[in-house]
RNA sequence: GCCGAAGUAGCUCAGCGGUAGAGCACAUCCAUGGUAAGGAUGGGGUCACGAGUUCAAAUCUCGUCUUCGGCUCCA
């Protein structure tokens, strides 16, 4: 942190004193948690009783904050023994800040463990924290704070208040419900505005949005919530990035494989599935005795291909991988469009091999998911989380703590190798193992796991999966679960944001519009003679022969982002020559160029069949 | 699931106790057009669904479904 880094983190932090300020002006008997400063801005969690916020309650609040500002009054630091501290703030009827004063008094800190309070806002010295702790006060306003703080209230810069919500205190669910208010600051009111500016223009680049306005998915009432429903050109998408990534599975020995998209529940109880997804199973009634579930996951399945014969050890490593639809009964408000949906399509693959073989097998994963990601032009816009357990709770996962111990530490040790620069995510692990996510970030700056490569010594064992050695023992053999992109639903919502629908050539819906200047017999021949042309050299196309203006079809096909739309009129009957007009973000540069028909198309189709994935092979 | 907001034509939205509106899209006709919206006419809505209050409900109240912003959880 540079110093103006630390003045915005203080102001900041200030005005979320002053909100708190205001709050209290406004609702005398408002009992509050902790304020922190997040990125670009900073929020308050308040326990307001039966009221409850709305957006006109923000305005008030901005009001009076602006008033508390204008007043310019100093924060003023107060040192206080502890057991004052606690006093104060059981006098001024603050129990959640009592609670963080004795967590204070007790151990020094008031994060109990990493899964809670993320961000630590007043944490103290250890040694020290048992027998003081620091106030502000500003005005009638006091507040257990470590600071640091502006000098007085008048030196914030600019400053909105955008949204409520409620949150759990401490962020556990079994805790009571809080308000909180979140605000966004900066230094001043030109970066202010010019932040809210991006956002609306990131709004713009929303899946929803463009799904809809480039006709790729619906959601429909009658088919249910979490339900998307891909239209042709949504599916002309997924079909594409299924085929690359079976193209490239080829390279690597990896055998497709086909089960059925439902099973018995035994079969979940034995993999521990059926424990894990209690909440999020859907379940199949059958007319006779059994009891069916959708899918949650594959992995017990592909193990049963596994263990239908006898392995060896030359079998090995054996690589499974298909494409296949799973089914989770999220709960109603985790459900957002193709972000959380309960029926997602994942390339899921499973890799059985032996425990020398898994450092050779996790490279050419990190391998394959680098050159996927690299060929669109997404490598770089991720961080890689190493998740593993967190020790507290164990009954959180299944297998035995030794083989967590060695998945752990090799895990590590490849991705130290790699270089993934992974952050160390404990209580992030799988089930059975830990993992490598891959994780990025959607139009809103929210984070998604997209790749993932999991180590598992515990399924194996569950199933009772062997191979038999050089020495004809039978050896447990160990299970790499992975996915290239996630799901196909998450991965089209990252695409569309990030290339705001102006997809490469290769996945482009529709590659190439032909626009007729007039309805005359011959025009509209030769747009079909070009259109069949196109299409016997597999580039999508669509012909435009509508009553309209020239002009208005131009931009209907501008509007649907369409790589190369082509006007067909006299001039190019006669000559053969045509020039393009190309999508703006795939224009070399700036100067039109005239192309032989033939010669325009092959050139388009070679585009559209070299799928970035393999030209950086 | 929890806290809050919202559902009006295919889409974007106005109307907010007294017979349902606009622009775009769609259909028909006129215009035969040259690189981002040519003109005219027309069709289309149990105002998400179900109860209630009222002489009268798109409008007020409650419930259900769906969507959105968060929290919690997750691919």
């Amino acid at each position: 942190m540079d110093q103006s880094d630390d003045q915005l983190h203080a102001m900041r932090h200030s005005l979320a004193h002053i909100m708190a300020n205001a709050i209290q002006t406004r609702w005398p008997e408002a009992k509050f948690g902790v304020g922190p400063v997040i990125e670009n801005g900073f929020y308050y969690d308040i326990d307001l009783g039966d009221n409850t916020l709305s957006e006109n309650d923000l305005k008030q609040i901005e009001v009076i904050m602006a008033g508390i500002i204008k007043a310019d009054e100093p924060f003023e630091l107060i040192e206080m023994a502890i057991d004052e501290a606690v006093e104060w703030a059981k006098q001024n009827n603050q129990p959640y800040k009592l609670e963080l004063l004795n967590d204070l008094k007790e151990r020094g800190t008031t994060s109990i463990d990493k899964q809670e309070l993320k961000e630590e806002v007043f944490q103290i010295d250890k040694d020290k924290a048992a027998k003081t702790v620091t106030f502000y006060r500003n005005g009638d306003f006091t507040d257990l704070c470590k600071g640091p703080h502006l000098k007085s209230t008048g030196m914030v810069g600019s400053f909105k208040l955008t949204k409520t919500s409620g949150a759990y205190w401490r962020g556990k669910d079994t805790n009571p419900q809080m308000q909180r208010i979140y605000g966004i600051a900066f230094s001043s009111k030109e970066e202010l505005e010019k932040h809210l500016e991006m956002i609306e223009e990131s709004k713009k680049r929303d899946h929803r949005k463009l799904g809809q306005a480039l006709d790729l998915f619906v959601f429909s009432d009658l088919v249910g919530s979490g339900l998307p429903l891909y239209t042709p050109r949504g599916t002309v998408l997924i079909e594409e990035l299924k085929t690359a990534l079976r193209d490239m599975s080829k390279d690597y020995d990896i055998q497709l494989v086909s089960i059925p998209h439902m099973a018995k529940l035994d079969l979940y109880k034995m993999s521990g599935h059926a424990e894990k997804f209690a909440d999020e199973l859907f379940y199949v009634k059958s007319h006779y005795a059994q009891e069916f579930v959708l899918k949650p996951v594959n992995c017990p399945h592909h193990i049963q291909i596994y263990s239908s014969r006898p392995r060896s050890y030359r079998d090995l490593p054996i690589r499974y991988f298909e494409q296949t639809m799973q089914y989770r009964d999220e709960k109603p408000g985790q459900i957002g469009g193709l972000q959380r949906t309960r029926g997602f399509t994942v390339d899921d693959g499973h890799t059985f091999c032996t425990t020398d073989q898994i450092k050779q097998e996790v490279e050419v994963l990190v391998k394959i998911v680098k050159q996927f990601y690299e060929g669109l032009g997404l490598w770089g816009k991720h961080w890689v989380s190493l998740s593993v357990r967190d020790n507290a709770t164990p009954e959180k996962y299944i297998g035995e703590p030794q083989d967590w111990d060695k998945a752990e530490s090799m895990l590590t040790k490849i991705s130290d190798k790699l270089k993934l620069d992974a952050k160390r995510m404990e209580g992030e692990a799988a089930l059975y193992g830990p993992k490598l996510d891959f994780m990025f970030k959607d139009a809103l700056g929210r984070e998604t796991q997209l790749a993932t490569i999991q180590l598992d010594f515990a399924m194996p064992k569950r199933f009772g999966l062997n191979y038999i050695d050089q020495t004809g023992k039978e050896q447990v053999p160990v299970m790499i679960h992975r996915a290239i992109l996630g799901s196909f639903e998450r991965f089209m919502m990252l695409l569309i944001e990030h290339f705001a629908g102006n997809f490469p050539v290769w996945l482009a819906p529709e590659q190439v519009r032909l626009i007729t200047v007039n309805q005359e017999d011959k025009t509209t021949h030769f747009a079909e003679k070009i259109g069949k042309k196109a299409k016997e050299l597999g580039v999508r196309t669509s012909i435009d022969n509508s009553n309209e203006s020239v002009g208005k079809k131009i931009r209907n096909s501008e509007l649907l982002k369409i790589p190369y739309t082509l006007i067909i009129g006299d001039k190019e009957i006669s000559s053969g020559e045509f020039t393009p007009r190309i999508r703006n973000d795939l224009k070399v540069n700036s100067e039109d160029h005239q192309y032989n028909i033939d010669e325009l198309l092959k050139t388009i189709a070679n585009e559209s069949k070299s799928r970035v994935l393999h030209s950086s092979l």
